[in-house]
DNA sequence: GCCGCGATGTATCGGACCGATACATCGCAC
DNA sequence: GTGCGATGTATCGGTCCGATACATCGCGGC
């Protein structure tokens, strides 16, 4: 997942890891924290080690001078390379069954825009799939095991089961929009002109405008 | 996390490793899937290990006859100790940062029949503030970084948003009730006489009775 | 009668990820 | 001029997961 994550992002700029970090809270913050350094540098190691990004010193050519003093050691920055955006389109492609829990189905959805819609749609229908699963399993036990359970018990499930009623509501939109819609796909933004970024994919949900 | 729970479901009744992970299950459906074995089984012995457990192995006593014959290896039966139980209250009162996290909050909220007024108190206001935390960055990145994300990331934060704020409201229902309410603590099962299991935990949250 | 098969049951192993910790630099406010 | 919060890289122990293995029980079909 951290893999598939770090992969994503590096293929809309390089960054070292610290931005990594922050730009992953920015754009998962809905699904998870934030990741620990602990998982990414490893990880950042692994990925180099494999081929999938490369180390892009700091340091842009003109520092040639004034080299020795306190030695500068400063952030490494990494850049995706060729196979690295090949093993992204196979990672985001082929789905195995953590691609529809919480933390999974969040980093997929969070690359959406560079993703075939036929993809997309196959991750929805899945993610529905799991979620509808997980309320028969609320419903079954606030039927039969109902006596069973305390009183505060009950009310984490009833909490539970109306939050999955809600995201299957909201997928069967996402899946409704998707199904009808145009096909936006990659905007692939630093390369080739100064076109906006985030001008193409579809607007997914629309009647969830007023806040209380 | 999984040791208190385990402490937990073993004060309701002795178990086996297979049951404690069904039991959890129905107990936890709406916050995790299932606990893993390759988690379960080691901290049962580490749990036994220290104290807290106590092995009470299987063949009740008449099956003295009969022994060699395919051995019988059979199910191990846990049950829990006196200082489980101090272990039990010790780690339910004790509030860390990952009290506050998801699968912490629901595993205490679990056992929230065996947990004093104050410490629910405690729990729900902490969970409170974490969430309201969270809302504020969601808040923050759909305001200020809007337009850096894609419509499918921003979707995402919005549907993210709207679940923290419905959570909050959910909270702030149960801390009214809690605050208002009588103090019902641990029903204690089992042992002395046969009075009926949960009948005296306060009913938390109304006004949550239809079904669309 | 017996055979397979799904539920029950215990167990281990490698790997992913977290949380705490350490340490160094930079800019700026006091 | 100095302290302190943000930036930045890195490691280590521990928790938990997912896959896998293996053995028993009860029951329905042939």
């Amino acid at each position: 997942m951290l893999e598939l994550a770090i992969l994503g992002l590096l293929q809309e700029a390089p960054m070292h890891g610290y931005e990594l970090r922050k730009e992953l809270a920015a754009k998962l913050g809905a699904i998870r924290a934030a990741i620990s350094y602990g998982s990414l540098y490893p990880t950042l190691r692994r990925l180099q080690a494999a081929g999938w990004i490369a180390e892009a010193a700091e340091t842009p050519a003109t520092a040639e001078e004034v080299p020795a003093l306190t030695s500068r050691r400063g952030r490494v920055v990494y850049t995706i390379t060729a196979e690295g955006k090949e093993r992204f389109a196979q990672l985001i492609a082929q789905a195995g069954p953590e691609t529809y829990d919480d933390t999974g189905f969040g980093v997929h959805f969070a690359f959406f825009a560079r993703t075939d819609q036929a993809t997309r749609l196959r991750i929805l229908e899945g993610r529905r799939r799991k979620i509808e699963e997980r309320r028969e399993g609320l419903r079954d036990v606030l039927g039969r095991a109902a006596e069973r359970l305390d009183a505060y018990t009950l009310e984490l499930q009833r909490h539970g089961l109306d939050a999955c009623e809600r995201e299957v509501r909201w997928l069967e939109e996402l899946i409704a929009n998707e199904r009808s819609g145009r096909a936006p796909t990659v905007p692939e933004p630093g390369t080739a002109g100064g076109r906006r970024e985030n001008d193409s994919p579809p607007p997914p949900g629309e009647s969830r405008t007023e806040r209380p």
